[in-house]
DNA sequence: AGTACGTCCTGATCGC
DNA sequence: TGCGATCAGGACGTAC
């Protein structure tokens, strides 16, 4: 699932290939619903004829400006793709629209679950819904997270799901920054001491740019589609697999919904329990531990 | 205002 | 073995 590092893996190919600097020729639409913004007759009337800039990111959205001075906006939800290939070449499965460009390629969104979005609006900025610090920046420090964290009851994996909280983290992003951290996923925003803030902080920088690392790494291969091998993240994903820490049993559990992975053992739920009492099972009674 | 939950989708996996 | 049911997950709309 496209995260931070997956869309700036994406970005940095599109640039790597030459997209910047296209002009798009013609719109092929075969999914209306990903239309966020314009018609669909609004798109074909504006986008053709006008010239990619760039290719920026800010959190999970591609913007690409254009020399009109509109913006073509990119989300990939859960499957998307962007690809850019010659005209001629077979369409591939899931392949959903067409942007033909004025050198005889074509930039392909390939989306099997059809949750990407594409938008060209005249200022992204209000396109865009609000959006927490890039959490790759130099800048990214604690007091930042403390201003999105400050006041909020919800479980701290909840909320680093909120992209106004931090923007690119996703829910493998999110767990793998907790168990960096040492954080139980259902410790409350408010409830974070200074230290657990700051190591959360070094927890999300680590884990996101360890796998855009991975991803930069993987290019002599399939490039930008990363080698069936590469695992971006750090903690196992299924049943009966131990901590690559302590060696314990992960545990399972469902945070709002999304399944959430930890190391009861290197993640207390409570921070100043001892030892002995941090294996005890979650109480809420939203949560099941499979 | 802040939090919780259903909805959109389809490929992969599960269970009978 | 095969087929129907369930799950996964980002963003958003709606409900509480």
């Amino acid at each position: 699932m496209p995260e931070l590092p997956e869309v700036e893996n994406t970005r940095r190919y599109l640039v790597q290939i030459g997209l910047p600097g296209r002009r798009f020729t013609g719109v092929n639409i075969s999914w209306a619903n990903t239309l966020k913004n314009p018609s669909l007759r609004e798109l074909q009337q504006q986008l053709p004829g006008s010239r990619v800039e760039s290719v920026q990111r800010r959190g999970k959205y591609l913007l690409m400006p254009l020399d009109t001075g509109a913006t073509f906006i990119a989300h990939l939800g859960m499957a998307g793709r962007l690809r850019v290939h010659p005209q001629n070449q077979p369409a591939p499965p899931h392949l959903r629209h067409t942007f033909p460009l004025d050198d005889g390629r074509e930039l392909r969104f390939l989306d099997s679950r059809k949750f990407g979005k594409l938008w060209l609006v005249a200022d992204p900025q209000e396109a865009l819904p609000p959006l927490g610090p890039e959490p790759l920046e130099p800048g990214f420090s604690v007091e930042d997270l403390c201003l999105g964290l400050a006041g909020h009851n919800a479980p701290i994996k909840a909320l680093l799901l909120d992209q106004a909280m931090v923007a690119g983290i996703g829910n493998l992003y999110a767990d793998e920054s907790l168990f960096l951290a040492g954080i139980h996923p259902l410790r409350l925003g408010w409830d974070l001491s200074a230290a657990e803030l700051a190591r959360l902080r070094d927890g999300i920088v680590a884990a996101l740019s360890s796998a855009l690392a991975q991803y930069d790494r993987s290019r002599a291969a399939e490039w930008p589609d990363p080698p069936p091998a590469l695992e971006t993240w750090t903690i196992p994903r299924a049943k009966g697999a131990s901590c690559p820490n302590c060696v314990s049993d992960m545990a399972c559990m469902t945070v709002r919904s999304r399944t959430t992975w930890y190391c009861p053992q290197c993640q207390p739920a409570k921070a100043s329990q001892p030892v002995s009492r941090q294996l005890s099972a979650p109480t809420n009674p939203q949560v099941g531990v499979r």
